[in-house]
RNA sequence: GCCGGAGUGGCGGAAUGGUAGACGCGCACGACUCAAAAUCGUGUCUCGCAAGGGGUGUGGGUUCAAGUCCCACCUCCGGCACCA
């Protein structure tokens, strides 16, 4: 046996055993084995691992090694999410090809991954740039498509100016883009989008089962925002100009008279409505045109709207400003009062009906602005003071003729019932799918010659992404460019007919590849049924934190959608899900490489090898907390110390003569004492695993070292096997060591030694946990005396006599009158005086 | 402003309402060594020689007993934000 414990050597030599052996691939049945499907996000491949990255795929291997060991058939898989704007924004800048930086790039990443020593079945590995993958994107795109959850509309997009291309409201992150932080600004673009609207409810709904963290949960519940209230209809009073048009849009026709709807949570306040509002982009304006006597200012303001980017336009703290429409007037349908409309951009164009009834006397934003203009403030709900500020609160009803004297939500419902309709609206937005960018996947789309859109047909799946483009080319997508994909297009379908020339947003391609790794090599479906029914919906998800309303938001609309087509067995994708923490810098940093601030794991593998690695990222805090924990340039020799431990006791248990050393010489507490603490860090490790407490499983098996290490000399035998059960414990944290001394305790040749790895999981005895003799605790008045040690389960009265007798000595029950006493079993006795 | 989460040693962090600070780092002292490193041992919330007192962001409360439960507040982190 060695005596130094060599990890370089070690965690190769186990590595490339493993691979031979095929120790981690997966087959979908086992016989007497229940499935179960571990999944993390897969990573984009940036050419290089970070610690990050560690983080995210090592700690939970340890969940999925003790999960094998316990018995279950676990898949864990790994892929690339491999198109994206970086192997562009690469080529561009350097010249080369996105391709072929990529798959650089994936062949690279795949040896810092096979470093880590995790269990992942790479047999069914895939990578969302091969034609192989994408040409199931693009089939499920036509399935949406055909059932009109794909369309294509004009509409004012978020315009990202750095990246060149346009962005989904979930990456707009406060008016910036998601990924390079440049302000978006808005332009009118035909694009295509999926409906996510269509399931916003369903979305919602959903949420109530899932075993998820309530953080993701309730954002996502914010996100979709659903929000229930009324709509009302304002008339448009008659004047004396020439009607419009009948066949108008946007202000609709009752009576032969234009009217303005307004969206309100809060109708109860409709007797204290002084004036509506109308966005700036409310279709309704362009209608009037030839009514609005003050045009010009009209359309000066809408101007500098338009003009302002999404972020001054949203500024809260901005003051705010607006436009009357002189000669329009509006009724209230309650008392038939006329009040005036503004156009003012505090009013958003794309929510609820663009319009709003204003009642300043109740509304925040409605106040401030009636403040400004000088506009009436009429209270109708009591309950508040509106001298200063508006009352948003709930209340009775006043001024509001027959309501008077009902409370708020009574009122909402007979005031709804008598003047509009119960109507319910989302935040959620469709998603913004197109991209003008070349490294993605194509949207699988001609245009005849009259511009309409058309399927490509599934035998010309893969519609491959073309290879002759100008990634450098201004203000248009770089797909335009290819002279091959027009020629292609018009060689297929006929003369004149065009390709659609955006592609995919890359979200498209993860919203499904948890289902691709179920049957990641089939060439005639995007996965067989019955396979998906072995695994879907996946057991546990982890990933970070920044997926919340987006990945993890569109998969399930993916996934439902795909449910409602018959094509998954699920209407969820995942059951339970595990948000990861981050980690830091030493200084308790983000790191960045402008900070110099990175640690880079390739380094610390070698200099203190992956075992150590991985269980210190383990031990460093809680993983499920998404907790921010600095890496510790001090902290991790702590483990390296533990693991030099266990590798010198492996070495005194192999090293003792074999001849079987008389137990009866030693004292068999001493064994009682171990086993005892063996079982007890069985159950530990397991629950703590189990609950992805890992920090608190390692403190457990460190203290089992600690104790093994001292009664080594004096129970032999009984270390031996407790040694043996213990390795198993800590196999799944530092699979190469514990293989290492497996191997070589079993005095079997390495080559024939059955994996540590293959061994049935330790199980605890209930019997060997519970203690023999306990401390118990003297309290008086809740505050701790004395103690004393007992046997196990000792009667309240014996514990009363002795605590007594204890107490006695020291007085200080002296001349006081013991008024109750609290026995808490095996714990506590408690005097109250 | 709204929604979620968190405040515990010098640091990362432990504690089913029942002995706060497990485990690890760091630090101090000791052993080994010519010496250092490594390793091992002891100690390490705080005031106090001790007996004892105080202590989990702040202030109240419930309880025999509160880091843990309730109320109010402060601070920090994450998300949303003129959504009517």
């Amino acid at each position: 046996m060695q005596d130094k414990y060599n990890h370089q050597e070690i965690e190769i030599k186990w590595q490339k055993k493993w691979q031979e052996q095929n120790l981690y691939k997966t087959v979908d049945e086992v016989k007497g084995k229940k499935n179960f499907y571990a999944l993390m996000e897969f990573p984009y491949p940036s050419g290089n691992l970070h610690i990050g990255h560690w983080y995210a795929f090592a700690v939970p291997d340890i969940f999925v090694r003790m999960k094998r060991m316990q018995n279950y058939n676990v898949m864990f898989p790994i892929g690339f999410d491999s198109f994206g704007l970086p192997a562009e924004n690469a080529a561009i800048k350097h010249g080369v090809d996105p391709r072929k930086w990529t798959y650089e790039n994936i062949t690279y990443m795949e040896k810092q991954l096979q470093s880590m020593g995790n269990s992942f079945d790479w047999s069914r590995k895939i990578i969302t740039s091969d034609p192989e993958y994408y040409k199931w994107t693009q089939w499920l795109f036509l399935k949406l498509y055909e059932k009109g959850l794909a369309y294509k509309k004009k509409a004012s997009v978020n315009w990202c100016p750095s990246c060149q291309t346009v962005l989904a409201n979930e990456q707009v992150i406060a008016g910036k883009c998601e990924r390079c932080e440049t302000e978006v600004s808005q332009k009118d673009l035909e694009q295509w989008f999926f409906k996510t609207t269509a399931y916003a409810e369903k979305l919602l709904n959903g949420l109530k089962d899932l075993k998820w963290p309530n953080s993701i949960k309730e954002s996502q519940k914010n996100w979709i925002g659903k929000s229930e209230g009324t709509e009302i209809s304002f008339k448009l009073k008659r004047n004396n100009a020439p009607q419009p048009p009948l066949n108008l849009r946007g202000g609709e026709r009752s009576e032969g008279e234009l009217s303005i709807k307004v969206f309100t949570t809060r109708v109860d306040t409709l007797f204290g409505v002084t004036y509506l509002v109308l966005a700036p982009e409310h279709p309704l304006i362009s209608k009037l045109t030839n009514q609005i006597k003050n045009l010009k200012e009209i359309e000066k303001y809408i101007k500098e709207t338009k003009q302002k980017t999404e972020i001054e336009r949203t500024d809260v703290k901005k003051e705010k400003t607006g436009v009357k429409l002189n000669g329009i007037n509006a009724i209230n349908p309650a008392n038939g009062e006329e009040v005036p409309v503004f156009v003012a951009d505090y009013v958003l164009g794309n929510y609820g009906t663009g319009a709003v009834m204003a009642v300043p006397a109740h509304d925040d934003r409605d106040f401030e602005f009636a403040k400004k203009y000088k506009l009436a403030i009429r209270e109708v709900i009591t309950g508040g003071d509106i001298s200063t500020e508006a009352y948003t609160g709930e209340g009775v009803l006043m001024n509001s003729e027959d309501f008077n004297g009902t409370k708020s939500e009574e009122a909402r419902e007979k005031i709804t019932k008598k003047f509009g309709k119960k109507i319910i609206k989302y935040r959620l937005r469709d998603w913004l799918i197109s991209r003008q960018r070349y490294w993605g996947c194509p949207i699988p789309v001609v245009y005849d010659p009259e511009g309409k859109s058309h399927s490509i047909p599934e035998k010309n799946l893969p519609w491959l992404l073309p290879e002759d483009v100008d990634l450098t080319s201004k203000n248009q997508s770089p797909l335009a460019t290819s002279k091959e994909l027009k020629e292609r297009v018009e060689k297929i379908f006929g003369k004149d007919w065009t390709p659609e020339v955006d592609t995919m947003d890359t979200f498209v391609d993860s919203s499904w590849y948890f289902l691709r790794y179920t049957d990641p090599k089939n060439e005639k479906e995007f996965a067989d049924k019955e396979k998906m029914k072995e695994w879907i919906p996946v057991n546990r998800y982890s990933g970070g934190a920044e997926h919340t309303n987006m990945h993890l938001l569109y998969s399930r609309f993916f996934h439902k959608a795909l449910f409602d087509l018959g094509l998954v067995n699920e209407d969820e994708p995942f059951t339970e899900r595990i948000n990861r923490g981050l980690i830091l810098g030493p200084d308790g940093q983000k790191m960045s490489k402008s900070k110099g601030n990175v640690i880079d794991p390739d380094k610390q593998v070698k200099s203190v090898g992956a075992d150590t690695v991985r269980m210190y990222l383990a031990f460093i805090g809680p993983f499920n907390e998404e907790g921010q924990y600095p890496w510790d340039l001090g902290g991790i020799v702590g483990i390296r110390r533990f693991l030099e431990k266990v590798w010198k006791i492996a070495q005194k248990i192999q090293n003792k003569p074999t001849k079987k050393q008389k137990e009866e010489s030693y004292p068999a507490t001493q064994n009682l004492e171990l086993e005892n603490l063996l079982h007890k860090t069985i159950k530990k490790v397991s629950e703590d695993i189990e609950n992805y407490k890992f920090n608190t499983a390692i403190s457990a098996m460190m203290i089992f070292i600690n104790e093994l290490e001292k009664k080594l000399e004096h129970t032999p035998e009984v270390s031996k096997g407790a040694f043996d059960t213990f390795l198993k414990l800590l196999a799944p944290f530092a699979p190469h060591i514990t293989e290492q001394i497996w191997s070589q305790l079993h005095l079997q040749s390495e080559s024939t030694t059955k994996s540590i790895h293959l061994e049935k999981w330790p199980e605890y005895d209930e019997l060997k946990i519970k203690e023999k003799n306990i401390v118990i605790a003297v309290q008086i008045n809740g505050k701790i005396r004395a103690q004393f040690e007992t046997n196990i389960d000792i009667k309240e009265n014996q514990a009363k006599e002795k605590a007594l007798s204890l107490i006695k000595i020291q007085k200080w029950l002296t001349g006081k009158k013991i008024k109750k006493i609290i026995f808490v079993p095996n714990k506590i006795i408690n005097f109250v005086v």
